[in-house]
DNA sequence: TCAATCCGTATC
DNA sequence: ATACGGATTGAC
């Protein structure tokens, strides 16, 4: 009935527009790059009040109802054909501040994205019951730490950096916080440093349980001004806490906003900080278009509020690297004297020559020094923690006699078992290896690169028979663990606490992490194992870490002397020589080769593009279509005009109804 | 000469 | 996706 065009006539004939500004520029939520701009619709009378920016509004475009943005009020529209009205005001709630909107539109220009896909991810889907109820600060309140922000002063330039928090400027940093750091009351202090000068702070965690010890920090440094947001809360409490960000940024009301990385975008007033913890955790990457990265999406934040910045780990990326060689951060560290007292001692173990000594150790296919360690440390009573890779991660397969990587007759690609129960296939032509022999010793048996946890477990539980074993691993993660005699098996990420640090770690299978076909294969392993390093003991108490790898490998190094900075500096030389990120900024066009083929045409790249490719993607064999990709590499000082002529090319392929799609991203995270 | 139909393009 | 405008076609 109401698309019989008499009726909706009639309805449009008895609609006036506003008084004032009866033109509304709307973002509306549709997916196709040629339509992403604003969108002019007059206001109907009746919405003049309720149609202020920052609502969400229905709109008829293009013949259907989409949802949509009002993104300001005009008086008038620069439109040449006639207006529609706008069809309802959903909530009266402004869920889109002014920041965010030009936050959220830096970061579709950054990523070659539409600012509707952005917008999808900053604002959190509305939830009616959540707005009417009463909203309230989400943290306790707590009782004011005794010095707030002392212990900063372990760090050469920390103290200096929360003062000029607390004086309203915008100091920027990486940070490299010490073992044994209680990195969450640091960060906290940070925020509170920038609430008693009058601002804002947003600070973006990797999971939930970062968030847990994040939010309980700050509920003692600055109680009551704290709100934590996270999908795990649920689609309503997470709305409802959003609402409040909101409420509370509108009224000029200055809050720690924390949380996982869709809070990266979410309203802030006065922001005076924006900051990550351990920004090599791929949790902190969108899976979702544009691909943003929250590291990328605070600096920019930062930059765009004129606010300070905070890139703080106990690791260090490349690309926290090239903002120190940049210049654009200052680095905060504490001085090597200090690093040294604080850490535990480590102990590589090249090869595995030294297995199976003790009996005990053999059954549990441990190197007696590791095996060693552990006794020592849970004969004084103390825990001891074994990290062990994810279950379900299988990187590739390894020569059982060599540990030569099992590399594919046809092709010489990576090999990997595909499935939990399937033959070796490789990963790049599919080749299935039933013909496996090393190519170094001539062997023929393969084995798996990974022994999970469960099977970790009971094989250590046999080698220390009557000591507790605890798992904390993807199904069920331990956020502590008692200060006695026990082994902890956890997966990276999973690392429970131990209140006086572990007394031993044991990082075993490492050769499965470094030997990855992963450009970052070293960065991240370092940063797992001094996550792991950081939770022991330090020397003097008997703290040791035994890492089964070469210590000649670099990262391995790096653990040695607890010095992920001198890490970061060689993979950024590495990476500038090679031609990869961050020395450069690089874009993946992926999907069926005619989709490639046609952006690459169509986009008038910036002068000095290079084009790697595209070749053909490492397929499933599942049967469907092959893919291709695509790689294209500009100086960093182009990447604005690199996404810029993507996006242009995504939208000229839109407005042709391209019918394969081809997916853009910027710096991806996985090249190789 | 006009209406029905097709195709391309804009979508307020 | 849908709607509209201009071009095209076919019948009088």
């Amino acid at each position: 009935m109401a698309n019989r065009p008499a009726v909706r006539r009639r309805r449009s004939a008895e609609r006036t527009p506003a008084d004032e500004f009866p033109v509304a520029r709307v973002a509306v939520d549709v997916p196709l790059p040629h339509l992403d701009r604003p969108f002019d619709y007059l206001v109907p009378a009746e919405h003049a009040d309720a149609a202020q920016p920052g609502v969400r509004a229905r709109v008829r475009f293009a013949g259907q109802l989409v949802d949509g943005f009002v993104l300001e009020r005009v008086g008038s529209s620069d439109h040449a054909g006639r207006l529609a009205y706008l069809e309802r005001v959903t909530s009266s709630e402004r869920v889109l501040t002014p920041e965010t909107l030009r936050l959220a539109r830096a970061v579709a220009d950054r990523y070659a994205g539409t600012l509707a896909d952005v917008l999808r991810l900053a604002v959190p889907p509305r939830h009616a019951k959540a707005e009417s109820e009463p909203a309230q600060a989400t943290s306790p309140g707590g009782r004011a730490a005794d010095v707030p922000g002392a212990a900063w002063s372990d760090y050469v330039a920390g103290p200096a950096y929360l003062a000029a928090l607390r004086e309203g400027r915008a100091p920027r940093a990486v940070a490299a916080l010490l073992p044994g750091e209680d990195w969450p009351a640091r960060l906290a202090e940070a925020a509170a440093a920038a609430l008693a000068g009058g601002r804002g702070a947003v600070l973006v965690v990797p999971d939930a349980r970062d968030l847990d010890r994040l939010e309980s920090a700050i509920a003692t440094t600055a109680p009551g001004r704290c709100v934590a947001l996270s999908a795990a809360l649920g689609p309503a409490e997470r709305y409802r806490r959003f609402v409040r960000a909101g409420r509370a940024a509108r009224a000029e009301e200055p809050l720690a906003l924390i949380g996982t990385r869709a809070a990266m975008f979410a309203p802030v007033a006065r922001l005076g900080l924006a900051g990550i913890w351990d920004d090599g955790d791929d949790l902190h990457a969108e899976p979702r278009a544009p691909y943003p990265h929250a590291r990328e999406v605070l600096l920019t934040r930062a930059q765009l509020a004129g606010a300070g910045a905070l890139v703080a780990g106990h690791s260090r990326t490349a690309e926290a690297q090239l903002l120190l060689a940049a210049g654009w951060a200052r680095e905060i560290a504490a001085d090597r004297r200090t690093v040294r007292a604080r850490a535990p001692r480590v102990t590589p173990i090249g090869d595995d020559a030294q297995l199976a000594r003790d009996p005990a150790a053999a059954q549990a296919r441990l190197p007696s020094v590791a095996w060693r360690a552990a006794r020592d440390a849970l004969a004084a009573g103390a825990p001891v923690l074994v990290q062990v890779p994810r279950r379900g991660y299988l990187p590739s397969v390894h020569c059982a006699d060599c540990r030569q990587p099992a590399r594919c007759s046809s092709c010489s690609g990576p090999l990997a078992l595909a499935g939990a129960s399937s033959a070796a296939a490789c990963r790049w032509c599919g080749h299935v290896a039933v013909d496996f022999a090393c190519a170094r010793c001539g062997q023929r048996r393969l084995r798996a690169s990974v022994v999970g946890a469960r099977r970790t477990a009971e094989e250590l539980g046999r080698a220390f028979p009557g000591t507790p074993v605890r798992t904390s691993g993807r199904d069920g993660v331990l956020a502590a663990v008692p200060p006695e005699a026990a082994l902890v098996i956890a997966t990276p990420g999973a690392e429970p606490l131990a209140a006086g640090g572990y007394g031993a770690a044991l990082l075993l299978d490492t050769w499965a992490l470094l030997t990855r076909t992963d450009l970052r294969a070293g960065e991240e392993a370092l940063r797992r194992w001094l996550a792991v390093a950081c939770l022991v003991r330090p020397a003097s108490d008997g703290g040791h870490v035994v890492v089964v790898a070469d210590g000649g490998l670099a990262p391995v190094q790096a653990l040695l002397r607890f010095d992920p900075a001198w890490h970061a500096e060689r993979e950024l030389a590495e990476r500038s020589s090679l031609g990869f990120p961050p020395a450069v900024r690089m874009a993946s066009l992926t999907g069926a080769p005619d989709a490639v083929g046609e952006l690459l045409s169509v986009a008038e790249l910036p002068d000095g593009a290079d084009v790697l490719g595209p070749v053909p993607l490492p397929g499933r064999d599942d049967g469907e279509e092959s893919l291709e990709r695509a790689l294209v590499r500009v100086r960093r000082g182009a990447g604005p005009a690199l996404a810029a002529a993507l996006h242009a090319a995504s939208g000229v392929r839109s407005a042709r109804k391209a019918r394969t799609p081809a997916r853009v991203q910027i710096d991806p995270l996985d090249l190789l």
